[in-house]
DNA sequence: GGTTGTGAACAAATTCACAGCG
DNA sequence: CGCTGTGAATTTGTTCACAACC
């Protein structure tokens, strides 16, 4: 009734669209065309009364007696999510990890595909992978007007990570991904996100040592079936 | 005053305890003998009241009008989050990122070492990376009982995701960490968290088509000091 | 004076439970 | 009858503000 599409969409209901979006996705494959908040609920991993909360903020898409039409909302969703679009990403600093990202097809497959590769290290500029040539970070500038990069994927060490992010910033770009084991500070309207591998493994050993699971991101459920209650 | 080790420790302030370890490392490491919350807080790109917040939940260890001393802070965080030994993890799918993580220094350093690489794919048995030698997801009861392993890396495409959980499961594995795009299910008193990258990317995508950062993982700040308020 | 530790106030997120509608 | 959409209740998390203490 309300129109939903002008509130403001919480944080943590945000954090869950893609994970909807995803299920969706493997609904749209298996040519399902409806589908439940219970059923959704199952295959994401949460419960039933959350998506229903979730997808109403989206708005009211969904049939009551019936459930939602599965192409409907995947396409709702993905103009929500801004995914009508490709974004374009650099990764910064390619070790281990962001050669492999640079590697990994599920960013090309889910829109987001690896424009350039960078790393501060002059010995590395130059250097190819796939079918990218490593350049250098004073490159960053060009490689945002040029091929419209607006997302960096920081995958160097601690220590360089807020030149970086400087130097990603003043380049111009409005989102980062950082993969690098340390806070970095960004301006006003730059948006952060951490991917921290060392913490999440600290996190997993102190549910470890108690025997009480958590409930966000540590779920609990019986074997197969039935995910989550 | 009150017994605080005995309180249950709410999962957000779980969340960004290895946080503030991993800050006050650096701290230790450059002879800082004591910290206060606001500069913790600066450090860790929270807010003061939330680190006397989460440190109260440890006991009070803290001097009012001097701070806390980092070498005992240091030492009462690693035995709550349980790394004052190591946790020995498998790595399951030696794909692009699965090999990445195998020759990631970090884990080692984090008190995470990689015991071993196991992979469904008979091909990759035998394939040697580092100084180990990939082995058959039917070698992990073997791997767990033997080297002592209570934690599951999962680097595998997702359609093999929920097997390799159960697997995982079966053979005694009490904490997964999850890099495949897929929910995965386990049964009650096993902890997973899942790190999905294009998950990460699409929240972002969210936050740049709207100007509005986020607080929680899209941080703002200025430049470079006063990260957050 | 400076800084912690913490109740109390506030805000966000989750869950309940049921009216409303197909 | 079945399932959504949503107010209300509840729980969880954050921030304030200040007494207690060094």
């Amino acid at each position: 009734m309300v129109d939903r599409t002008s509130r403001r969409i919480p944080e943590a209901t945000v954090a869950r669209l893609p994970v909807y979006l995803r299920c969706l996705v493997d609904l749209a494959d298996a040519r399902i065309a409806t589908v439940s908040s219970e059923r959704l609920a199952e295959m994401a991993g949460v419960n039933a009364a959350k998506v229903r909360k979730d997808l109403s903020y989206l708005g009211s898409y969904g049939t009551r007696g019936v459930g939602y039409d599965v192409e409907f909302l995947l396409f709702q969703m993905s103009r929500e999510l801004g995914l009508t679009q490709d974004w374009p990403v650099v990764i910064v600093g390619v070790g281990n990890l962001g050669q492999a990202l640079a590697n990994y097809q599920g960013f090309n497959e889910r829109g987001f595909p690896v424009a350039a590769l960078v790393d501060a290290d002059p010995a590395k500029v130059g250097e190819r992978i796939g079918t990218l040539t490593v350049r250098g970070v004073g490159d960053l500038p060009a490689i945002v007007d040029e091929l419209g990069v607006t997302v960096g994927v920081m995958a160097t060490p601690a220590s360089a990570a807020q030149d970086v992010a400087d130097a990603l910033v003043r380049a111009g770009v409005r989102s980062i991904l950082n993969f690098a084991p340390a806070v970095v500070a960004v301006p006003e309207g730059v948006s952060v996100r951490k991917v921290d591998l060392a913490v999440e493994l600290q996190i997993l050993s102190f549910y470890q040592q108690r025997r009480v699971p958590g409930t966000d991101g540590s779920r609990s459920a019986l074997p197969v079936s039935d995910p989550v209650h």
